[in-house]
DNA sequence: ATGTAACGATTACAGATGTAGTCGTTTAAC
DNA sequence: GTTAAACGACTACATCTGTAATCGTTACAT
């Protein structure tokens, strides 16, 4: 039961997967710049996400270097899963099919998508 | 812009989905039921959804009938999209090949998917 | 040395969310 | 007719989230 990670927290975690570690100016840099974020913005979301365990910190003279703990590819699987299980009844069939219908896959998506599976049968 | 749903009215969605129109009652025995919703906790509920525009109500005598105005389909597809633009760049293929491998589907879920990819390329 | 900029820690505050309670009214059963 | 149950309306309140401001300290530039 991992914490979850807010919208504007994932915005951090987004900017410390991409490069690691960092101090909390460069996040802001990083993520709040385009955002229009005040850097004390950053810092709190920055202090939650370490209050949730999802970075950590290792002191760096004055400041701290901020890394990520929980790896994007476990979040991108827990928040996948996530919507599956909500929207879909737990099954990947029928969101394949969903978002190929409204969203119209070009050809060379489809193609990608028919190499992936030929892969998976092997 | 679509007001956002929240989980727990998400969950009062799903029983409208399913059939409607309902009396605040039969919600909270289809939808609170499992979940120990108090009575209070389900009114509440759709009494959010209705400002938000999610759900409608027309009189029957001294209580309500509540129906969805927004299609299921609608809400699902406006939450994949989010998803994907989220964690995969607004890329389907990424998604599918994530879920796919993280995932294990079986041979049957890539024959259907791929009977689909056919049918699209038509 | 001194002022100022950079930092982390703490506090703030409104809106969303989960979860209910209370109040006034109506109606159905006696 | 009276009462209890059912209803909707309104209120409550803790937590989470988005978005900062303030405070105390440290270090860097002068």
């Amino acid at each position: 039961m991992p914490e979850r990670i807010s919208d504007a927290e994932y915005a951090v975690m987004e900017a410390l997967w991409e490069s690691s570690p960092l101090t909390a100016s460069e996040v802001a840099e990083r993520a709040g710049a385009a955002r229009g974020w005040n850097m004390s913005t950053v810092k709190t979301l920055l202090s939650r996400l370490l209050s949730k365990g999802a970075v950590d910190h290792e002191q760096d003279g004055r400041r701290y270097l901020y890394r990520p703990v929980i790896a994007r590819a476990d979040y991108v699987a827990s928040e996948s899963r996530r919507l599956v299980d909500r929207l879909f009844g737990g099954r990947v069939t029928p969101l394949v099919a969903h978002l190929a219908e409204d969203d119209g896959l070009s050809a060379a998506d489809i193609a990608e998508i028919e190499a992936l599976l030929r892969e998976l049968k092997r």
